[in-house]
DNA sequence: GTGACCACCTGGCCGC
DNA sequence: TGCGGCCAGGTGGTCA
C-alpha cells in the first residue's frame, strides 16, 4: 500500500523518464479518478504543458508544470506503466497520457481510488490537499510541542491519531504499526495521554522508519508494486505488521493483531504494555 | 469540535 | 468447481 517511501519510490522513477518532456495527450477512461477540475478542463488544461519538477506532499505526488501542478493520490493500489504509443488500453488502467508524441504513461488502478487534480500555481496553497496537510516527517516543526498540541485534546487511539494526514502526513497503517513498536507504546492508548518522552520517541521512529524503508524502496504487501517489475523491500523488515502469531523479535512473545478503528493492527503485547490508561 | 461509522472498489482467500 | 461472504485500507462524507 503507498504510503510516504512508496510515493518518494514512484516519484523518483517517473522523475528519471519524464523530467522536461511534454504531455501531448490525455485521456481519462474513468471519470472520478479527476478530483478537481472537471474531466474536460483537466485533459484540455494538462495538453501542452511541460513537466518540470517531480516533488512530493504527503501522500500526493506533485508534479510542476508549466502553468499548474498536477497532484496524484495512488491511494490503495495506484501504478503507473511506460507504453508504446497507440497499444490496446488493459484491464484497470483509467488515465493514459501521451508524451512527446512518443510513449504514453499508463495509471492502473485496480480499486479505483487513486485521484488526481490540476490546480494553477497560484491556487496551491489556497487549496486542498496543502491547506488540510500537517507537517512531513523529517520538517524540523515536528517537535515535541508540535505534538503535544496537536493531540492533546484527541481522546481517539494513538494509532488512529498517527493515521490523521492533519497532524504528521505520509504515514500509513503499516509503518504506523511499526512505529508504535518500535516506541513501546500500545495502540489503543488516547493520543492526548502520552508523555513527552513517548512522543519524542515517536517522532524519532516516524524518521527512522521511514528512512529505511525509503532505502529499501518501499514495501511490498499483497500485490502492491510501485511500478512494473518495481518491488520494494522494506517487507523484509517489519517487525510486526503482518507478522501475527509469529515471535516478536525483541522478546519472542507472539505478535497480536487487532482491529483499531476499522484497521488491521499489529502489535507485541509485552513490548507495548497495555497500562491503566489504555 | 470531536469521534465513530460507512461508502468507495476489486481481487484474493476461505468455507461450504 | 462454483458460489457467497469477508477482508484489505486511504480518504471523504455523514451523523450523533
Amino acid at each position: 500500500m503507498p504510503e510516504k517511501p512508496e510515493v518518494i519510490t514512484v516519484t523518483k522513477k517517473l522523475e528519471r523518464r519524464l523530467k522536461n518532456r511534454k504531455i501531448t495527450a490525455c485521456h481519462v477512461y474513468y471519470e472520478p479518478i479527476i478530483d478537481y477540475p472537471s474531466v474536460k478542463e483537466f485533459s484540455t488544461r494538462i495538453k501542452g504543458q511541460t513537466m518540470h519538477e517531480f516533488t512530493t506532499r504527503g501522500k500526493w505526488i506533485v508534479i510542476t508544470l508549466d502553468q499548474d501542478y498536477l497532484l496524484i493520490h495512488l491511494r490503495m493500489e495506484g501504478k503507473f506503466f511506460f507504453r508504446e504509443r497507440g497499444v490496446p488500453l488493459e484491464k484497470h488502467h483509467h488515465v493514459v497520457f501521451t508524451i512527446d508524441d512518443e510513449e504514453e504513461l499508463h495509471f492502473q488502478d485496480v480499486r479505483k481510488f487513486g485521484r488526481m487534480k490540476l490546480i494553477p500555481k497560484d491556487k496551491i496553497l489556497t487549496m486542498p490537499p496543502f491547506t488540510e496537510l500537517g507537517l512531513e516527517p523529517w520538517d524540523k516543526h515536528l517537535t515535541v510541542e508540535y505534538l503535544r498540541e496537536h493531540l492533546k485534546k484527541k481522546r481517539i487511539p494513538i494509532k488512529t491519531a498517527l493515521l490523521d494526514q492533519s497532524i504528521i502526513t505520509g504515514i500509513g497503517n503499516i509503518y504506523d504499526d511499526e512505529i508504535l513498536f518500535l516506541s513501546h507504546i500500545f495502540p489503543l492508548t488516547p493520543a492526548c495521554l502520552l508523555n513527552d518522552d513517548e512522543l519524542a520517541a515517536i517522532i524519532r521512529n516516524t524518521v527512522i522508519t521511514l528512512d529505511k524503508a525509503i532505502k529499501e524502496g518501499g514495501t511490498t504487501i499483497r500485490n502492491y508494486t510501485s511500478e512494473e517489475g518495481v518491488t520494494g523491500l522494506f517487507q523484509n523488515h517489519l517487525y510486526v505488521h503482518t507478522k501475527v502469531g509469529e515471535p516478536c523479535p525483541n522478546c519472542g512473545t507472539k505478535i497480536v493483531k487487532i482491529k483499531v478503528n476499522g484497521r488491521g493492527t499489529y502489535y507485541c503485547p509485552s513490548c507495548q504494555k497495555q497500562t491503566e490508561r489504555s
